[in-house]
DNA sequence: TTAAATTTCGAATGAGGATTCGATAAACAA
DNA sequence: TTGTTTATCGAATCCTCATTCGAAATTTAA
């Protein structure tokens, strides 16, 4: 019985459709990408494509629920940890920063995908999307609670944090060294509990 | 001679298309938008638009124009001036924060359209959007030489402020209200010289 | 009021690209 | 070896647009 090993094959089959089309993404942008490009890319003729993803739609399906799934996973055991807000916050952050610098087409492509051209509610990655952002917010929320955070609201500090991980970490081509320092200072500038004083 | 209303009736059913295409940009997306669509939006005939925009692109391009050419304009007097850098830095963002929460549909256009499907290197508005991120950097540099701003490599910080400033003003739908005092606080958070505590 | 210029637009046209077909090859099982 | 299942793919579909046509309406100018 290979059936195992034949699964197996096919699942690796998947990822390398799944990376030609990250790489195509990359210089095509995601709209102007043709399953043609992709196959080509994964060496594969076009029509083999869709022996695996009945349809393109499944294909970016299929690259969102590896990818956040996989940083969920990754999340989880210091998520589920008993360190304080902050602490665990900044872990988490940090964990995330390291998936993004070692798999940057991967992850340039879960935080930029678009949100219309498809029906995301009913995604199953959502799910996973869903209790990360949840996860933060809510640590967010206690952190302040306690004090361990600045006083701001916290939906504003979580778009701050959002979005200024996603220029550190995605804007540019630049591989830029980033030192993990680096980034721990931003972001325990941004949540410092010093208040800040005005221009 | 009507000449002059003439070019201004044109110039005003331009920038009733040009509205059109934004408000339908922003549900279905930049790449999901069909001219058919900007067409209804806008009050007419598909055909039309072509007699006031030759290409597609075209659209693209005079929304892109209009709105850096603003920013730009309206940010040129405080450049100009001689203010301190961080006092002149922080003005800058306050005015284009001003910008955005007035024109949301537009900005949010200007700092996500896909930097793919196009020749964006010969558009013309690339320079203004090169001058203005130029100041800011340059802003940044001397404000830090100074000792203005904390000793971050610059090209790390401006990314921060980039991305943070995007979140806050342009992640979500709600409209929440932002007062600018929220938005300095955020800031200058980012921007004080008070050295941050590790985790 | 009449010719020229300006605008409008429904209905072709044409190209690009997603998806499907039909045939073939490999791998496997009996 | 021979039938069956798994894979591959070039070449046809078929559909969605961007763009163009050609005819009409509307406005301007004389």
């Amino acid at each position: 019985m290979n059936n195992q090993r034949k699964a197996d094959e096919r699942e690796a089959r998947k990822h390398l459709i799944m990376n030609g089309a990250l790489s195509v993404f990359h210089d095509q942008g995601i709209d102007g990408t043709t399953m043609e490009q992709i196959a080509n890319e994964a060496g594969f003729g076009t029509a083999s494509l869709y022996y695996y993803f009945p349809k393109k739609e499944d294909v970016f399906s299929a690259i969102m629920v590896k990818g956040w799934e996989q940083l969920w996973t990754s999340c989880q055991i210091t998520i589920e940890s008993s360190s304080p807000p902050k602490e665990k916050f900044l872990s988490i952050l940090n964990i995330i920063a390291n998936h993004i610098l070692n798999d940057r087409n991967l992850y340039s492509f879960l935080f930029t995908a678009p949100q219309h051209s498809i029906n995301f509610e009913t995604e199953p990655w959502k799910d996973y999307q869903g209790k990360l952002y949840g996860t933060l917010q809510q640590l967010l929320d206690e952190g302040m609670k306690i004090g361990e955070f600045p006083k701001v609201e916290s939906h504003l500090l979580f778009k701050a944090i959002g979005g200024s991980f996603h220029g550190i970490l995605l804007m540019g081509d630049e591989q830029q060294s980033l030192s993990r320092q680096d980034i721990e200072d931003l972001f325990s500038r941004l949540l410092s509990t010093t208040g800040s004083p005005h221009a």
